[in-house]
DNA sequence: GGCGGTCCTAACGCGTTCTTAACGCCTCGG
DNA sequence: CCGAGGCGTTAAGAACGCGTTAGGACCGCC
């Protein structure tokens, strides 16, 4: 939730975690988008009425890298500015005052929408299994651990079994948009990734390194 | 378009055409559903105020086996109508009286949303297979590694497939606008290209040299 | 206050990739 | 018939990127 108004994200926080939702409150736009980068949200809540940076200037922050349902608040009724965040990448826009519940059934739809109903959870190879759903893994029959970093990479790349995931897009997603060139964390962590995943982590066979573009997930 | 009122949807459809939206029009519930299954629209704008069948029926009728984005239309304001809609499977749900430019901008959004992100890339020749989404290329069955500099010089011929790409083209997609003049450059990554993918590096068939003006991809 | 776990940072050696230059061939125009 | 320019080919050195390791900073927990 993006809010500068401390009286309206707090009542809307409160309503959002009574009905079980996570909710991160972010200040600013720059704020915002910092977090976003961090916790992946499921959908994010923004008011335009921020100070500082421009509402769809975040829209367009977090469009970058990011296809997360954005529903915009906003006091100001015109057509101009509901096309132009419309247009800017947001999914809905909704004028203040409004009702709570309308709200939350337009967040339940942005969601449901942001969901597709077939995604393969469970990812198995002759060697191990990534469940995305449960943020397990198994091997040889065992649960096997991995630190919050380790499993934010490995799910980006079995997400996108099979495709190139550029250096950027991955210390995009796992670190955020400011740590793109920082190409030092993927090496040491995929390494400790294979240390843990791959039959001989000296030869890969499942995250295959693509010198100078990135790095790819093959399941068998 | 599903709306009984001849006013109305006249007016919304001579709009949406002149934007280069093939319209639709059904003018009750039951033969919403029945055009919606015959020729699978790519959004459905739903008006609740119809006669017969209840509009919450018809977006229930059309999710029992569509994901159709549905913009629902409706003089009703009430929180009750518009958490019914939306809970019902609606996409968004719009009070009449209301903008042209903002219902367009919403259906735009609802379209976008729609649209996966990720098409199917894969360029097929006799003799190799370029998957742009997943940047692999497959040759007699077996991957094929390119390294960056050669894998995007093939992007560029591959994206513009049949088309001459001018050699200054090449040059500043690929290394950037100070380097116009390295046309050496094309000539050693040319033959690395071919080496690997033709079948005949000698004689090329699909990168094709034209001479003093640029190169070619022929797909067969 | 100590401890375990996690992440960041820097440095090294190695293999790959890019750059650069040189040479021969072909085509085309004079 | 000759010369020039463009192209393909090759090879070698330079530059870069990768994997690996280890030490130190940071944080939450006991």
């Amino acid at each position: 939730m993006v809010d500068d108004e401390a009286q309206i994200s707090r009542a809307l926080a409160v309503n959002l975690k009574a009905r079980g939702y996570e909710v991160d409150v972010a200040g600013s736009g720059e704020k915002a988008l910092d977090i976003a980068a961090r916790v992946h949200p499921d959908a994010v809540i923004l008011d335009l009425g921020l100070p500082g940076m421009d509402g769809t200037d975040v829209v367009r922050g977090l469009r970058g890298w990011s296809s997360v349902p954005i529903i915009v608040l906003s006091v100001r009724d015109s057509e101009r500015d509901k096309v132009a965040a419309l247009d800017a990448g947001a999914d809905d826009y909704v004028t203040k005052p409004f009702g709570m519940d309308e709200l939350l059934a337009r967040l339940r739809a942005a969601v449901r929408r942001a969901t597709p109903a077939s995604e393969e959870a469970i990812v198995a190879t002759d060697h191990f299994e990534v469940d995305l759903a449960a943020k397990k893994i198994q091997k040889a029959g065992e649960d096997l651990r991995l630190t919050p970093t380790e499993w934010h990479l490995v799910e980006v790349l079995v997400r996108n079994r099979g495709k190139l995931v550029s250096q950027r897009q991955l210390l995009q997603e796992v670190w955020g948009p400011k740590y793109e060139e920082e190409t030092n964390y993927l090496r040491v962590f995929m390494a400790q990734i294979r240390r843990k995943l791959e039959p001989d982590p000296a030869r890969p066979r499942y995250f295959i390194t693509e010198p100078g573009m990135g790095y790819r997930f093959i399941p068998d």
